[in-house]
DNA sequence: GGAACCCATAGATGACTGTCAATGGATCTC
DNA sequence: GAGATCCATTGACAGTCATCTATGGGTTCC
């Protein structure tokens, strides 16, 4: 059986659209965007996500992740869960295996919160 | 007397042009990355970003910033400081206060480092 | 069905860090 | 110069988190 789950939307869709930082921000606002930036504000997280753009079917299980980095499973399991629960990852199970991929926009989200620069404006 | 001191390019600049999370990234430009991010990925520093932006005149010193926060002076003066050590912020001494500016193009860097997005890479 | 494999969870531990009170140094004002 | 003001530093403490070992729950294959 093969199950597709989609990241309960935690932090970074609670980000919306709007560059925070181009004003002061409420506590509540700035607890959010921080939430979300120590997800990704994390050496083994960011290789993880970057291990995983680079496979060629853009999808990465467990077991792949492990050895490069040179982390034991349950500690890649965990940072996985982490970036998965923040809404930075899709996981999909397909038999033994977990597999993960890099969730669409997720990183644009993140972006568009911190830099409130012309060029990102103006794209949006 | 007037001093006015720039950033040691600890962690910022350091990032360079390149958007690191196209491929897979080396134990240290990840080691880098996430230190930088680490700096942002605060509530407190966020809100003092967002505070010094919103002031008419670009700046502001530690003393204006205390306040609206609801902190002590020596933990705004140390937020403060780990955003200057980062890169994030410009620091100039006038009498007995310290005003800081927003570092330009200090954000745009972390940006362009995480998301490797069309409307980024077209901008560069 | 039993063995092997993959992944998730639980509990423990060490390291890091955000915050504060107390203090010191530098500058302005009178 | 004395006092006041602003900022930086120090030391301490509590909370958070990354990592590991050990274990359990599914899934595939023979």
């Amino acid at each position: 059986m093969t199950v597709v789950e989609s990241g309960m939307p935690t932090s970074i869709s609670e980000l919306c659209c709007s560059p925070v930082l181009a004003g002061p921000l409420t506590p509540e606002a700035a607890d959010d965007l921080a939430t979300a930036l120590k997800v990704v504000a994390d050496a083994t997280r960011l290789r993880l996500l970057g291990l995983i753009r680079s496979q060629p079917s853009g999808e990465a299980c467990t077991c792949d992740l492990t050895e490069p980095l040179g982390l034991t499973q349950p500690t890649v399991t965990h940072h996985l869960r982490v970036l998965y629960e923040a809404g930075f990852l899709e996981r999909e199970k397909r038999g033994r295996q977990t597999y993960y991929r890099i969730a669409p926009e997720s990183m644009s989200v993140l972006c568009q919160a911190l830099d409130p620069s012309p060029q990102l404006l103006a794209a949006g």
